[in-house]
DNA sequence: TCTTGCACCCGTAGCCGCTACGGGTTGCAG
DNA sequence: CTGCAACCCGTAGCGGCTACGGGTGCAAGA
């Protein structure tokens, strides 16, 4: 098997390259072995830990969630209750993006449902839009 | 009637005084006119279209949809067409985001569900993040 | 009248999570 | 051995603000 580079790992996980190093920069990834010419040298252990990251990113986990939740996988996985606390914490963020957004759709669905589209005068959408418009 | 500067046009709009000098700076707001010292003093069409901008921004649109809204606003009012197609774009995506989130919370809510607290070695929702979990 | 203290002025840097760019080296296949 | 992809690194840009710092203007109280 050829070599982990850097490129390769990227594929395996499916991130983009630069993106790993970015997240070597902000030391959420380990800094891998280097070649005698400098290049990266990763194993498997990484191909996991930044699986687990673009998981947890597309779930919607910022940046610092996911190092707690590395730190707390990693050494004696000691405490789940912390892990289910951010899990929780993150996920009552997500309801309240998702009622958000259900109101959001409900005011454009509606107020497009009621655009003809003919250049007359009234316009719903801009009406939707200007001052003393629907409260929420 | 004391004169409109920064201050009170934001206030009266309910935006940051910061942001309404960001807008000018980024050609969304008209620069206003100026007093002999220097000062921004507005009018009441000012008031109405950092409104108009506050609840586009708030509604989700981008800076430049609403760019483009306001042009299509603005002059004759000649494609009412246009402008709902401008909402329906952006509708689209909020339904896009609102079918990645409702996923999302499943998923969470499920995961999290399951979790007992306890210290016991397999934990949920690590196991959901970790690599052969669950396929989308 | 003077002084206090807030509101304003401006430019610039920081936030998040990448992504892109530029200019240089290394590795490998033909 | 040549050519080009893949790597190296540092830095700047994206959107949409927000914050900071250092300076000026203005209005009201003592």
């Amino acid at each position: 098997m050829r070599p982990l580079t850097i490129g390769r790992l990227a594929a395996a996980a499916g991130v983009n390259l630069e993106t790993v190093r970015y997240y070597e920069r902000i030391d959420l990834m380990l800094p891998p072995a280097r070649t005698a010419s400098g290049h990266r040298a990763y194993d498997a252990a990484h191909i996991r830990r930044l699986a687990f990251i673009r998981r947890a990113r597309e779930l919607g986990f910022s940046i610092e969630e996911i190092r707690a939740l590395l730190a707390l996988a990693e050494p004696t996985r000691a405490s789940c209750a912390e892990v289910r606390e951010i899990a929780r914490v993150h996920l009552d963020d997500v309801r309240t993006k998702l009622a958000d957004l259900t109101k959001l759709e409900h005011i454009l669905g509606e107020t497009i449902g009621r655009c003809s589209g003919d250049p007359a005068p009234p316009c719903p959408v801009l009406d939707m839009l200007d001052v003393g418009a629907k409260p929420d």
